[in-house]
RNA sequence: GCGGACGUGGCGGAACCGGUAGACGCAGCAGACUUAAAAUCUGUCGGCCCCAGGCCGUCCGGGUUCGAGUCCCGGCGUCCGCACCA
């Protein structure tokens, strides 16, 4: 028989595929009352190349895609382009191309390796977010935010880098300096544009708990980042005269007031509008200033997390004590941007309180009592207490357990009319400014009388003359690019320079797939029918930004009108990424997996380069690097095994939400997999044979039947590895039971089901082994084989015998055998009787269909 | 520090609601085919012993249960996320 030619075989059935049509999306009317299935996988920034990650989740979400088209389901399976963003900027710098040139070549490159993967897209649907087409849609639904208030311009802090003229992002603030230049970054303030998702914390924040499909790790992961919590904001007055400005007292946020007569000082933020007004004053205090405001600190602060404050020389007075006093610092560990940069701190009963107390020798005094403690040798040394206890030392609220006197303190404090309680939330506004050229432009025109207005002409197209040859963004440098006139009064104006996070550009990508072409941003209709996306595929490190962003903008898109689902992702998975050994030679330096061969010898997995011969050191499994150099390309795959054997491997040997370990070994066996499915469809008689084993045949026909519901079970839950060690279990039977035997009806039945079983994942194979089945119509077409629960159930099952526990014997039953009759059955087994010699039967646990346990003594 | 996940053969992993631990694959070992190798096929493959049998065994120590990889309590370890959030 010929062996299985993949390099023959993939190509013509992609063809077949492509030439028929069969992805293409079917309208709601097309699709007749068929139930709608949107299965789309996070779409990838076209660097370059597709990696073995990429491959992956792809052919995850295609074995879905293509295992609930085989079920009946409308399919959506859509592809498109996250191509804006830094690298294509970074390759104008350094190679002189056009981040356009670079961009679009990637895309055409990555394009065409992902067509070789088979997979199951409707390419009519591709669009790229740099191509205006989208991005001036996206401009358009910016300025629908921006007239519902969504949108504002403010002050921000910001990393900046002096020698790139840029912005950056946290991610590329290496050490305190920029990842490119090398150059000490500043905190700087810029008027920044900001998207106001904390509108929509509340929402963000409830709707979690619907999101039954998602898996919890990220579920919690939103609900920290979001971080809600309650307490008390309040006012303390100053003690004597306030600053100018300052009349009003300090307010503070606390979720402790509990703990308020506890307090030993009121600390504010560095960059607290106080603290700059005292700063312009006195020199001491604006060197803290300063330096905490320079990223804080050195890095060894950072680690140790070292408090440093600076006493202001004012006090404020205790609300519930008239005539107490405390003092008013400026402290590092107070954050402007939480609550009102400002608390009153509690050293016995918060650490880092304590800690900073302990350095200024500012008084300790406990309020909160440790149930079993008591009042009078209870002691703060360096360790505050954080948990519950009774309050004392604390007036009126003396006595009240840590909650109760929470709520009364909360209560007091709104009856002085000095306090409310309130909600505090981690959540800040969206930054959404990037001073850089190779993103979607802020549709906003400056007017110098009229203030920000929105950009008349949609959209707002990025020019193509542009330099990279100075550092910053070139947009500021273009010589016509920003002016323009203002469409509300008419005046010459400037266009707003900055560009939008890339971020925003995929926080809505998935509603554009639902009508790529639509003349609107978003076909409401289509929309609504398509989302949500029933199954959202990619990587963890998404968890927070890119899920939450879009869970934010859906709902404000959805405000704006322009669809009605709010929540855009009903499921979500997220994969584990690809790994490979790591090879380093003496001289340290890392050894592509290409050049290595890996022997056992003497049990001893032995690594040897192939170029030198040279012995390697095999280092840790470590996620593909180009730095590591353990990268194996989808291509080198491809070209040595064919996809389907690709397909299958980075499926079959770990879950799928885990990490999986490319090995060469693995591969070859998903290889050998592919081989000895084909082999099966080899030499099927012509005509009917009949079974010489009518046993054989039920068999087989059970097997059949087992094996078409487990893997289907293995798809709907994500268990690919499983579904696969499933469907080898089965080839195995097949293999192990010929023709003659089970008769050519039994056996058809089964190839015919293996053949739409592997379908989703091995796609290609499953074409031929239809062909060669005889079958009509395409694989990719065929339903998905009905199950039988009949046929499923076994004739005869092992049960087995346990005595106290142990493991003795083993009955061969009916299924359903009742159970008094099983007991019988078992206390006359002679293994069984063997081991109850001298002992008397107490009790016998019969679990139907599952095991016997004897209790004897 | 806070939050979470995980810990099973030489390796990746399986075991649904507490019911035969180690499915399936990789590596290994033995054999068949071959002049030979590769490929392929067959068998074997947790450890130990007095080997048709038995004992031990799912990170460690307890507990619940007729029965625990699975549930509970207490440790140890690994990984991930957030991190001065008042």
């Amino acid at each position: 028989m010929a062996r299985y030619n993949p390099k023959e075989v993939e190509p013509r059935w992609r063809a077949a595929w492509d030439e028929a049509g069969v992805f293409r999306t079917r309208t709601p009317e097309q699709a007749a009352g068929k139930p709608k299935y949107y299965v789309l996988e996070m779409f990838p920034y076209p660097s370059g190349n597709i990696h073995m990650g990429h491959a992956r989740n792809y052919v995850m979400g295609d074995v879905v895609a293509r295992y609930k088209r085989a079920k009946g389901f409308n399919v959506l399976h859509p592809m498109g382009w996250d191509a804006f963003g830094m690298p294509a900027e970074n390759a104008a710098m350094e190679r002189g191309v056009h981040p356009k040139a670079w961009t679009w070549q990637n895309i055409d490159n990555m394009r065409a390796q992902l067509k070789l993967l088979g997979l199951s897209i409707d390419w009519e649907r591709e669009f790229a977010t740099c191509d205006p087409a989208y991005y001036g849609r996206q401009q358009r639904w910016f300025l629908d935010l921006f007239r519902r208030g969504l949108v504002y311009r403010k002050e921000g802090v910001v990393n900046w880098d002096p020698v790139d003229q840029t912005v950056l992002a946290n991610e590329q603030v290496i050490d305190g300096r920029g990842w490119r230049s090398g150059a000490l970054v500043e905190k700087r303030k810029l008027s920044q544009w900001f998207l106001r998702i904390t509108d929509y914390a509340e929402e963000l924040l409830e709707g979690l708990g619907g999101l039954d499909r998602w898996p919890e790790k990220v579920r919690l992961m939103q609900e920290n980042w979001i971080g809600k919590s309650r307490g008390l904001q309040f006012r303390f007055d100053f003690a004597g005269e306030a600053p100018a400005g300052f009349e009003s007292g300090i307010e503070v946020y606390t979720t402790r007031p509990d703990t308020l007569f506890g307090a030993s000082f009121v600390g504010i933020a560095p960059d607290h509008p106080l603290a700059e007004a005292l700063a312009a004053e006195s020199p001491d205090i604006a060197a803290f200033v300063e330096e905490a405001r320079r990223g804080g600190a050195t890095e060894a602060e950072i680690e140790t997390g070292e408090k440093k404050g600076v006493f202001t020389g004012l006090y404020v007075e205790h609300p519930f004590e008239p005539g107490r006093r405390l003092p008013v610092w400026i402290a590092n560990f107070i954050l402007m941007h939480y609550g009102t940069g400002a608390i009153f701190a509690c050293p016995a009963h918060d650490q880092r309180d304590l800690d900073f107390c302990r350095k200024y020798d500012l008084p300790v005094l406990p309020v909160v009592l440790p149930p079993g403690e008591d009042p009078g040798s209870f002691n703060i040394d360096q360790e505050a207490y954080t948990g519950p206890g009774t309050l004392y030392n604390s007036a009126f609220l003396d006595g009240m357990d840590t909650e109760t006197g929470l709520a009364e303190a909360i209560r007091r404090m709104e009856a002085l009319g000095r306090g409310r309680g309130t909600t505090v939330w981690r959540l800040r506004d969206w930054g959404v400014s990037r001073q850089r050229y190779w993103g979607c432009p802020i549709p906003i025109a400056n007017c110098a009388t009229c203030g920000p207005v929105p950009a008349a002409d949609l959209p707002v197209v990025l020019p193509d003359d542009v330099s990279f040859d100075v550092p910053g963004n070139p947009l500021v440098r273009h010589p016509s690019w920003k002016h323009t006139t203002c469409p509300s009064c008419g005046a010459a104006a400037e266009r707003e320079t900055d560009t939008l996070d890339t971020f925003v550009d995929s926080s809505w990508y998935f509603a554009r797939f639902a009508n790529p072409a639509a003349e609107p941003p978003i076909d409401t209709a289509a929309a609504d029918y398509w989302l949500p996306v029933d199954q959202y595929i990619g990587g963890v490190e998404h968890a927070i930004l890119h899920l939450l962003y879009a869970r934010f903008v859906t709902r404000a898109l959805t405000d704006a009108g322009w669809t009605s689902v709010r929540e855009p992702f009903a499921g979500l998975f997220t994969q584990g990424m690809v790994t490979h050994e790591t090879y380093r030679a003496d001289d340290g330096k890392w050894v592509e997996p290409t050049d290595v061969e890996v022997e056992t010898v003497d049990g001893r997995r032995v690594a040897r380069r192939l170029s030198t011969g040279e012995t390697l050191k095999i280092g840790d499994v470590e996620k593909m690097s180009k730095s590591k150099k353990n990268v194996v390309a989808p291509e080198e795959i491809l070209d040595a095994y064919g996809v389907d054997a690709g397909r299958l491997f980075v499926l079959s040997d770990s879950p799928p939400e885990r990490d999986v370990q490319w090995t060469t070994g693995g591969v070859e066996g998903s290889w050998r997999f592919v081989n000895r499915v084909w082999a099966e469809f080899d030499g099927l008689p012509e005509g009917e044979v009949p079974a010489a084993d009518a046993d054989a045949a039920q068999a087989l026909r059970r097997a059949t039947h087992k094996a078409i519901k487990a893997v289907g079970d293995g798809f709907e839950s994500f268990r690919f590895n499983s579904a696969i060690a499933r469907l080898y279990e089965f080839v195995n039977v097949l293999k192990a039971a010929p023709v003659e035997q089970t008769g050519s009806q039994a056996r058809r039945e089964a190839l015919s089901a293996l053949a739409r079983l592997v379908a989703p994942i091995v796609p290609h194979l499953a074409e031929a082994c239809w062909e060669r089945l005889g079958e009509s119509g395409m694989a990719v077409d065929a339903p998905w084989p009905a199950f039988d629960p009949a046929l499923a159930v076994d004739e005869e099952i092992a049960l087995p015998v346990q005595v106290n526990g142990k493991r003795r014997g083993e009955l061969k039953v009916r299924p359903g055998t009742p159970e008094k009759e099983v007991e019988q059955i078992a206390l006359s087994d002679e293994a069984v009787k063997r081991h109850l010699e001298g002992l008397s039967v107490r009790k016998v646990i019969v679990v139907r269909d599952r095991i016997v346990n004897i209790v004897a003594g």
